[in-house]
DNA sequence: TAGTGGTCTAGACCACATC
DNA sequence: ATGTGGTCTAGACCACTAT
């Protein structure tokens, strides 16, 4: 017959969900509302609740929801904009920066980072952690690796570990000359320290920003800082009070 | 008893799971290779399905596997760099740039889009549909919003759509004086028609750039473009050569 | 047509937060 | 103790690719 070929699509039933979820967020719910739990959901909808679970799972994803065990899914408020500003001529550790130090060892890395550094395998180097907070919130949760060679006068600290013997090696990094810094962005799953720095659990889904700092003839140091990608919007400039965002949005009461 | 708490924490079975295979990955397979298939290799570990499912879609998510239905699982190459630039102080659609125009129709886009270009929600704008090809694989597409507005001459073009009158908007563009861009990067899944375009099914994770082009007292146009997340590390800057990865890395024979 | 990954079901039990 | 989301099972069927 002539007749054209009709949408013989069956759209799966997770994303139609998702799409009707969707709508009834922006229509029906305030920022901060619980939802129905799980079970009185997929009834509601006559699904299975591994099917329910498959579209709320891509709206967390998205950063419309946000789910915590034992407590429920509450509509999420829109994504932070967070600067990790393109152009900032400075070390991290200077003044002003949104890092607070947390802990430092000395450590060998993993092996990608010693060749990124250029470091020996099996050679350890400072391993600086910092975390990051906006509105409240941690957002984002960093480690920070820096040759002994980018930091030789360490002389005068004796603390082995601590946010002290951080903020030390961080200003000694003051006294080196940057020459630039490259920035890479890539999504990944948050490894177990780094989920419970973010109030997450393992595997969650984190942007991993790596910037490499250059000083002189090599690598000076090395950042790897994982952002809640539910959460998060990653600004480069001045952009981060604005909003790109789906629809209607209400404040609950 | 005086026992300190013992570890007491069951790791779920796909965390485990995705561990080993991970370091089976690194040791025993080479890019490009196929692994078993998912009903072999859950009753390989002996758990369901489901579980192994879990795991893969973690490796998929960070890069390590490629699924396609119908196919297989493939061991995934490395993520290629893509270089989304800090400052190109030049207007999409410059000479260089990496984008292929497709197609270009008058439409009213998202309200959220007509928000941020300060356009009413019900008036139409010019939208580019352009495409991002790497090492011969899709690994974005892009919508560009271009309000009327910014292209006011374009009498000379009668196609009402297609890449031919995709090229002319955008030749149109240059004229303007450009004053910066923002950027942003944000987590998203993806729709189905850039999911086709990318290759992969709907719901795909996805690296969502947005960027706002400034000219003179507003926005002169914005640029949505969404990258393969599995397949992508966006970089900006020059470092798009290098390679932040987790272990020993050889090429299928 | 055979084999793959994708979707879906109807259960069960567990870890966690809250009361 | 109760209720939430998180994990896990053992099936079934579907959509797609390749042969």
């Amino acid at each position: 017959m002539g007749t054209t070929q009709l949408e013989t699509v069956p759209e799966p039933k997770y994303w139609h969900l998702k799409t009707v979820l969707s709508e009834a967020l922006d229509s029906e719910f305030s920022v901060g509302e619980i939802l129905p739990n799980e079970r009185e959901l997929a009834a509601r909808f006559g699904v299975a609740r591994a099917t329910l679970r498959q579209a709320l799972e891509q709206l967390e994803l998205e950063g419309r929801l946000q789910r915590r065990r034992g407590v429920g899914t509450t509509v999420a408020p829109p994504r932070v904009g967070v600067d990790v500003g393109t152009e900032q001529h400075a070390w991290p550790g200077a003044a002003g920066d949104a890092w607070q130090p947390v802990d430092c060892v000395q450590d060998v890395p993993p092996a990608s980072v010693a060749d990124v550094l250029g470091t020996g395998r099996d050679e350890p180097v400072h391993t600086v952690r910092r975390s990051r907070v906006s509105h409240g919130q941690p957002v984002a949760a960093e480690l920070l690796y820096i040759p002994a060679s980018s930091v030789p006068d360490l002389s005068a600290i004796d603390a082995p570990s601590g946010p002290a013997r951080a903020r030390a090696v961080l200003r000694e990094l003051q006294r080196l000359e940057l020459d630039g810094q490259e920035r890479a962005v890539e999504l990944g799953s948050a490894r177990a320290d780094d989920a419970k720095e973010l109030d997450r659990l393992p595997g969650a889904p984190v942007l991993v920003v790596t910037t490499r700092f250059t000083a002189g003839d090599g690598i000076a140091a090395l950042s790897v800082a994982t952002y809640r990608a539910d959460t998060c919007r990653l600004t480069f400039g001045d952009s981060a009070g604005v909003e790109i965002h789906h629809g209607p949005e209400r404040q609950a009461s």
